[in-house]
RNA sequence: CCGGUCGUAGCUCAAGAGCAGAGCGCCAGACCGUGGAUCUGGAAGGUCCGGGUGCAAAUCCCGGCGGCCGGACCA
């Protein structure tokens, strides 16, 4: 029986990384105070396919139920998060900070870093549209690559609304700016000279244009993009929001880099956004969406948050070798004739009773396999247990490392060894 | 949806039309109250699936499926 396509099995060191990685974002939620919600892992189709264009809902697992009903396997929590929001939690003290952990599923080619089922966790601060809040979240994400041990992130920060207004000033129409932005987040010049051509920008137009997407840098170039899109009307509010983002940010003694070239997808962003890479690899985005509450249902709200892609941040702790997988068990129980295995299983429920990471010999095997067996399986210490030491009313423990061994009296073992270990 | 590449034992790989193999790992014995070594033995595969050609197919042909890598797309 094989997998279905894109899916995996996680196992060892892999799988230890991975709930390290949920163990510290959790950590960190709960130190922000971000209160966690858990929501369904299918939900009505239509929940999804309010706020996705046509390729989007494709790569949707839709299905009926047995009464008709059509339903989607979510691929993204923000949409449930926020119809929670909007069902439960409208007229709760502002603002409200949600996050959420779970599975997530699109049917997409796999390909490196892209599986078909994966595992988000995010946070969205429902009810703000301050910078702080906005601050709010890179400090999460700042603090948590920290947490992760991955202090050589690259954090980058742009701006869609700055991005949107210059093309709407250049008069190009909301239907044909997706094709420009999708070109300027691959960041391929020739496809995006070709849709520069395609939407028949003027020439001014075009130069602000091509010096706005690749604006990057820190904080200081924010004063020059300012100075280009000078004439472009709207854009003087994003510019204060930035330069507060900016100014908080560097508060909190981050780092990070400004690029206007970051369109985050076409979805939902409506302001800031930003994009955290490690190694090439996209690691986690987020940004301000203010109109997806609405979009969704709810009265006008808005919000900003940010999605954790859990398995890649899981894989870059791999491939740097920073997990520790914890080998064996600390402690082997081993009989040395078959008459006392039964005092094994005794004493190796004392030591568990103790709060100990203890195992017993459950393949029958001879002292000799069994000591090799414990050493391949990384055992630390193993208690030998054998008629002539029980005669005296003990037991042999051996450190696998160092080869040394002592007596322990067999009584108040646990207690004993809890007390050295 | 498109392209490259690969698919044989749990793992890494041989055999390239003529009896399906090795190393590692696993289990056991030699030794049986002290490990990692060595030696010996054992279990484990109808060679990803389905068709086709051949006396004969892991091997050649066609079609699927899957892994890895990339393109499109990426909420």
């Amino acid at each position: 029986m094989m997998r279905p396509k894109g899916t995996r099995d996680v196992f060892g060191e892999e799988l230890s990384a991975l709930r390290r990685v949920e163990m510290t974002v959790r950590g960190l939620f709960e130190k922000y105070s971000f209160e966690e919600v858990e929501t369904p892992m299918f939900e009505n189709f239509e929940l999804f396919e309010k706020k996705s264009g046509a390729t989007v809902i494709d790569q949707i697992y839709a299905f009926k139920d047995k009464s008709g009903n059509m339903l989607a396997l979510r691929p993204e929590i923000t949409p449930s998060a926020i119809r929670f929001y909007i069902n439960q939690l409208k007229s709760a003290p502002q603002p409200v900070k949600l996050c959420y952990f779970g599975s997530c599923f699109r049917y997409e080619e796999p390909q490196s870093q892209r599986w078909r089922q994966f595992t988000q966790a995010g946070v969205e601060i429902l009810g703000s549209d301050r910078p702080e809040a906005d601050v709010e979240v890179m400090a999460l994400v700042v603090e948590t690559m920290q947490k992760l041990g991955l202090r050589d992130f690259d954090l980058r920060v742009g701006h869609v609304g700055v991005l949107r207004k210059l093309l709407e000033h250049a008069g190009v129409g909301d239907d044909s700016q997706d094709p420009l932005l999708r070109a300027i987040d691959r960041k391929d010049e020739e496809r995006i000279d070709a849709e520069i051509e395609r939407a028949r920008l003027n020439l001014t137009d075009q130069k602000i244009l091509l010096e706005l997407i690749n604006s990057k840098g820190e904080s200081s170039i924010l004063e020059n993009v300012r100075r280009i899109t000078k004439g472009v009307p709207g854009v003087e509010k994003d510019f204060e929001n930035l330069s507060d983002i900016s100014e908080g940010l560097q508060a909190i003694g981050a780092k990070f880099n400004f690029d206007f070239g970051i369109a985050r997808g076409l979805g939902y962003y409506t302001g800031a956004v930003f994009e955290v890479y490690v190694d090439k690899v996209q690691v986690v985005g987020g940004g301000r969406y203010d109109g997806l509450v609405e979009l969704l249902g709810g009265k006008p709200c808005p919000a900003v948050g940010v999605g954790f892609g859990i398995d890649r941040l899981a894989r870059v702790l791999v491939s740097r070798g920073k997990v520790e997988y914890p080998g064996g068990p600390d402690f082997m129980v081993i009989p040395v004739a078959p008459e006392i295995v039964g005092e094994c299983l005794k004493i190796v429920k004392e030591l568990r009773d103790a709060g100990l990471r203890a195992d017993v010999e459950l393949m029958g095997r001879k002292l000799t396999k069994a000591l090799a067996s414990a050493d391949s399986r990384n055992v630390k210490k193993v208690i030998v247990v054998g008629q002539k030491d029980l005669e005296q009313g003990e037991v042999t423990i051996r450190d696998m490392k160092t080869g040394e061994q002592t007596k322990l009296p067999r009584k108040d073992l646990a207690k004993k060894i809890s007390g050295t270990a």
